[in-house]
DNA sequence: CGAATAATTGTAGCATGCTACATTTTATTG
DNA sequence: CAATAAAATGTAGCATGCTACAATTATTCG
């Protein structure tokens, strides 16, 4: 069969309709896709890790470039989901930090993201799913994209050492 | 493990980094990325189906708006790539013709696209490959992703008839 | 036939991605 | 210490996606 879809396409196509697809459960919180994804990494990384983020970590972790980090943070704070502050250690770095309003819609946009997640494997076996992550993982190395876990958070079991 | 990426994640950064590697063997040729598969999906009809093919097929076939479909064959009309013309029975659409300059580069554009495929499933064994296949087809499936396959070709036995 | 409807394409405005260059601050090194 | 290199961010310009609205032409239906 040489008359096969590319898969480049597949990933093209379903890129695509994943932002459609949140996007239309996010109208309501006035946030993008791509925003919401930032809302929640702040999230995790400020409530989850108890870690300060820059601009660069977000360039790290999804593998994106500086200067559309830089647009995407300067349309979430006109929008009044964080605020930018220099650090006091390295003035070339900037805090990114969650505002009242921010945590105001942070558990919708969660849920947003969980029920995406949920549809994207719907009627897959947790074995498909599973394999389905691990050929991802294969084909983001192939291509050299970097996409580095999260931290290892604080173990519970002794937070004050 | 809570702390696993997101699927959606990989999605995204998969469809931006094929972009960018198709992209950087693609300069000389004058083709950004998604003109690549418009020109290989026009030649395809033209030369193998003997198809005309209307910007609505484009639409149709990669599941993209036909907004961003104008635009695209605007900037592909504008370097010469294709030219645009009216059909003569029905006017409201507009057949999308390769132009000899297209012809220059199709065997080189072709060969990006199959670099670029391979480049997505090295490493892989062909059982690995078909596997992730159809795991994409269920996503886009799941996402209400319409991506039509190319009608039949003419059969070589009878093509006269 | 004529009006309403549908189909195809275009335009405007925005978000997100890129490359390339510039700016500011920190780190290195001679 | 001064010159240089590296790191973090910003800006400009473009391509590609979107939604929403408009324009033109075909089709359908009363």
């Amino acid at each position: 069969m040489q008359c096969q879809r590319h898969l480049g396409g597949y990933f093209r196509a379903i890129s695509n309709a994943l932002g459609q697809n949140m996007q239309r459960n996010l109208d309501e919180l006035g946030l993008t896709s791509t925003q919401n994804m930032f809302l929640h990494h702040l999230w995790f990384r400020q409530e989850k890790l108890g870690l300060p983020t820059y601009a660069k970590d977000l360039e790290e972790f999804f593998d994106i470039k500086h200067s559309t980090v830089s647009g995407i943070l300067q349309r979430m704070e006109a929008a009044g989901f964080v605020e930018i502050q220099p650090s006091r250690t390295d003035r070339r770095c900037k805090a990114i930090c969650l505002t009242g309003q921010a945590m105001d819609v942070i558990s919708g946009a969660i849920r947003r993201i969980e029920e995406t997640e949920a549809k994207l494997v719907e009627g897959m076996t947790a074995a498909e799913a599973a394999e389905l992550r691990r050929l991802l993982q294969l084909v983001a190395n192939n291509l050299g994209v970097c996409m580095p876990a999260h931290p290892q958070p604080p173990t519970k079991e002794e937070p004050h050492l």
